[in-house]
RNA sequence: GGGGGCGUAGCCCAAGAGGUAGAGGCAGGGCGCUUAAACCGCCCCGAGUGAGGGUUCGAAUCCCUCCGCCCCCA
């Protein structure tokens, strides 16, 4: 495409500027109001994609209208650099990871330089730096103290190809790895957890005044999943029928319905199997257990949807329990639609009100009384709504949030049970089995069992000298030099922990340590902190909507709380965005499905500045962006633009007409002084499509102006060009430092000038267009007064030849009166 | 199945708070420039807002039902 300038050089020479002269470099004194506008920490994956583009877009235009408004913005930037790709190419290519991750860093932040994005590139971190780790595992160790962090046997997702652990959110909805395709399996194995749900209240009632999307506190509210009920328990009935003095304790959100108690079911993991297994049951209880180890819980959830095949998911195990509402037996069964992670991993099963057990009664026969009385116009099989008790002793005649009251006093009252709440969240676990992430800093010692290693020899680093076989398995764990150790309490021979951290981990809290990354008394500078923190602005994909945000709210709360934080205030992050996905054919653009457009052809093609603009211009920002035939035309549309504005700057003749301005003047600066009031107005609701419109809308104004029979006048001109490219400066930064500098040589750059501000009475019209309505349907339109009051306005309307027409000798019976838009009359 | 979001010209999208459906762009067409083409410039062409119903003087906007697509949770 051939262009109005050397979009190459233009674009080379400011990022070279910027770069060399630390122009978005900020330095913790400085006196101007604070601005922290960050990014998500970007995993390292080679040349920034579309996705990347479009975040860094949005950010850097934040960071530079920000500082144009005159506030010290901390613009840092790092890499997420531990994860499993690199461990993959290591295993392929026998290329060391952190050769491996070092090379794609400096791709990605070359592509970065090279969209234009800036930072404060001396605050760079990198989860794989020692110095990172450091204080990675210190934070680990003091949550080990304070008894955030704890080692459990746990059932985890299993997968055998990658040899590792995976949370449950890279298990894909068919039970397989998102990252292998291989089925995941289950295993009991040691591993180690954060206690989040130490925060789970916090964390769901912040979300309330928390200045974010709605769909992300969603989300995060029904991850969390808060609901309220009973636990109470259920007296065991031996083989002779008497009480055997055991009970199975239940949760139930719905105790109200316990009259509707026809069986009960325990999870296949259940401690209490082995003791309500018959003798004559075994055989087949122990087929189901077997069966539920082998399939994942994914699977297991989804075989609880309606229509589902049940009939081979459950097993009689031969004894029975009473019902204390109404001292029947029930009979108890195995099943794994029931987890033994919820509630406590037993269920009192009423399948009148609830659609699994429902689903499950009709599989195995069992019968159903319904406690609440459906609508009559109710056709089907559990009923989950409201309505009045029923079959329900004392409840009866109740409503449900009444009777589900009565039910847990009632409960409370006879010591039998008691009010819970329960989460859907659980604690997070963190061991992963690789090498390519932050070492647990903890040794096993024979005589002192689990012991954090010394802060002092902080940090634990893998060594290098290891081998990656095709196994998957860690090199960690069989590297005899690294495995033993000494005992830091005895001395005494002792083994080190061979797990590394989840990644998520170095990005919960990677945040805090940009606020002062030079600090070496501790992972985060109290100064620092309390002088930035919060992130005022937070740019990311949706995708990090649930896992990557609660990780860091949980962070900042566990952080204050062990004292390494001071209270800057426990939610981290004052505004979020969470920008759109790029589909392409509509699926997401991504690297596994080989649909990437690679931003570079465009920095080549257009320059980054119409790629930018493009991101920007294309759709709302929170929206997808189909990534069509005409993504193509519509960027080279926006390089267009760009050069009529270079073109209309720089090289219209523009005659140096002075004197009193003409009418003519006097609208062009209207147009402009409405287009600064959009502009920033755009930029503040994150309105960035709209906000390139309009500075189209003055572009086309001016260059219409230029050619006007009158022709420009000088001074008129000169506010509008400087108007223009200070809007553009924020969102085409490479090209309006540059026709700035043309205009003004010698003085300070574009983004160093203030933001334009506007004059309220060039903004004001001074003739609008009233719309005349009779019944609703535009009769006439009429130019008047902005200040026209409502008597005049309908005195107007009423007068009107076209209105007089419709209305015949029909009397108006009403005149609704909006001045100075519209009159509406309704005969 | 539950929750959230979105359906406006051929396409991407505007219409901050119910008040003239069109700001901007892409594509298309015509003219000019040119030996010719590209580039560039000027001009033109455009939907009645997914479907149906309701509230209202007035609905793209609020409410209900249905259809289609996307996201989250099952």
């Amino acid at each position: 495409m051939a262009r109005a300038y050397d979009v190459g050089a233009v674009e080379r020479k400011w990022q070279d500027r910027w770069q060399a002269e630390g122009t978005y470099a900020v330095d913790n004194d400085d006196p101007r109001p604070r601005f922290y506008c960050l990014c998500m920490y970007p995993y390292p994956s080679g040349p920034a994609h579309q996705g990347h583009v479009r975040n860094y877009t949005f950010g850097d235009l934040v960071v530079r209208y920000r500082t144009m408004n005159g506030y010290a913005v901390l613009s840092p930037i790092g890499f997420d650099s531990f994860g499993l790709p690199a461990e993959n190419a290591a295993i392929r290519t026998g290329t060391h990871p952190r050769v491996f991750t070092d090379e794609r860093i400096a791709e990605l932040k070359e592509s970065l330089v090279r969209l234009g994005a800036v930072y404060d590139w001396r605050r760079e971190l990198r989860s794989h730096d020692p110095e990172y780790m450091r204080w990675n595992q210190l934070i680990f160790l003091r949550f080990l103290e304070a008894g955030l962090a704890y080692r459990a046997s746990a059932q985890v997702n299993w997968c055998p190809g990658c040899q590792t652990v995976l949370a449950n959110e890279q298990v894909l909805s068919d039970g397989r790895c998102e990252r292998s395709g291989d089925l995941v399996q289950k295993r009991d194995l040691e591993q180690w957890f954060l206690r989040i749900t130490r925060y789970a209240d916090d964390l769901l009632e912040a979300l309330d005044d928390l200045d974010w999307p709605e769909r992300v506190k969603v989300m995060q509210r029904n991850w969390i999943g808060r609901s309220e009920g009973a636990e109470f328990d259920l007296a065991v009935q031996g083989p002779d029928g008497r009480p055997t003095g055991r009970s199975l304790r239940v949760f139930t959100t719905r105790p109200d319905t316990s009259f509707g108690m026809t069986y009960a079911v325990v999870a296949p993991e259940h401690p209490m199997v082995e003791e309500l297994t018959t003798s004559e049951q075994r055989p087949a209880v122990e087929a189901l257990v077997a069966q539920a180890r082998a399939t994942s819980e994914i699977e297991r959830m989804r075989a609880a949807e309606p229509g589902a095949e049940l009939a081979k998911r459950g097993a009689f195990t031969g004894s029975y329990v009473i019902n204390p509402f109404n001292d029947q037996p029930v009979p108890v069964y195995v099943a794994d639609y029931v987890l033994m992670g919820y509630g406590t991993g037993a269920i009192m099963a009423v399948p009148a009100e609830d659609e699994r057990d429902f689903a499950f009664a009709q599989a195995y026969d069992l019968p159903v009384v319904r406690t609440v009385r459906p609508p009559e116009s109710f056709r089907g099989g559990a009923y989950t709504g409201e309505g009045e008790k029923v079959n329900s002793g004392f409840l009866d005649g109740l409503d449900v949030p009444t009777a589900k009251e009565r039910a847990i006093e009632w409960l409370e009252a006879r010591g039998i049970g008691t009010r819970k709440v329960n989460y859907r969240l659980r604690d997070w676990l963190v061991s992963r089995q690789r090498f390519w992430g932050c070492p647990i800093p903890v040794v096993y010692c024979p005589d002192d069992g689990i012991v954090g290693v010394p802060e002092e020899e902080l940090p634990v680093l893998a060594p290098d000298d290891v081998e990656f076989l095709p196994s998957g398995q860690s090199p960690l764990a069989s590297h005899e030099g690294f495995l033993r150790t000494t005992c830091p309490k005895c001395g005494g021979p002792a083994r080190r922990e061979t797990d590394t951290m989840d990644t998520f981990v170095d990005s919960s809290w990677y945040f805090l340590r940009f606020c002062n990354p030079w600090w070496r008394e501790g992972p985060i500078d109290p100064e620092a902190a309390r002088r930035w923190m919060p992130v005022d602005e937070y740019i990311g994909g949706v995708e990090h909507a649930i896992l990557h945000l609660l990780y860091a709210r949980f962070y900042q709360r566990a952080l204050i709380d062990v004292g390494l934080l001071p209270d800057v205030g426990r939610e981290p992050f004052r505004h979020l965005f969470a920008q759109g996905m790029i589909r392409m054919d509509g699926t997401k653009m991504s690297k596994s499905k080989g649909n990437l457009i690679a931003p570079s052809t465009y920095y080549e093609r257009v320059g980054a500045d119409a790629l930018r603009l493009f991101h920007l211009f294309v759709g709302p920002p929170q929206d997808d962006v189909d990534w069509n035939d005409q993504a193509d035309e519509i960027i080279d549309g926006c390089g267009r633009f760009l050069d009529r504005v270079w073109r209309s700057l720089l090289e219209a003749p523009v005659p140096a007409r002075s004197g009193d301005p003409t009418k003519g003047d006097l609208e062009l600066r209207r147009v402009v002084h409405r287009t600064i009031k959009a502009v920033s107005e755009d930029i503040e609701r994150w309105s960035f499509n709209t906000a390139v419109a309009h500075c189209q809308e003055l572009s086309n104004a001016l260059i219409r102006y230029q050619r006007s029979e009158a022709g420009p006048h000088r001074e008129v001109f000169d506010e509008a060009a400087d108007a223009l490219v200070l809007l553009l400066a924020p969102m085409a930064p490479h090209v309006s430092a540059e026709i700035w500098e043309r205009r003004h040589p010698g003085g300070p750059e574009v983004h160093r000038q203030q933001w334009p501000t506007f004059d309220p009475e060039l903004v004001a019209e001074e003739r609008v267009t009233m719309v005349v309505q009779v019944s609703g349907k535009v009769r006439d339109r009429i130019e008047v007064s902005p200040s026209i009051t409502p008597a005049d306005a309908e005195a107007l309307a009423l007068a009107s030849p076209r209105v007089r027409a419709v209305l015949g000798d029909r009397a108006p019976q009403r005149v609704v009166v909006r001045p100075p838009n519209l009159v509406n009359v309704v005969p």
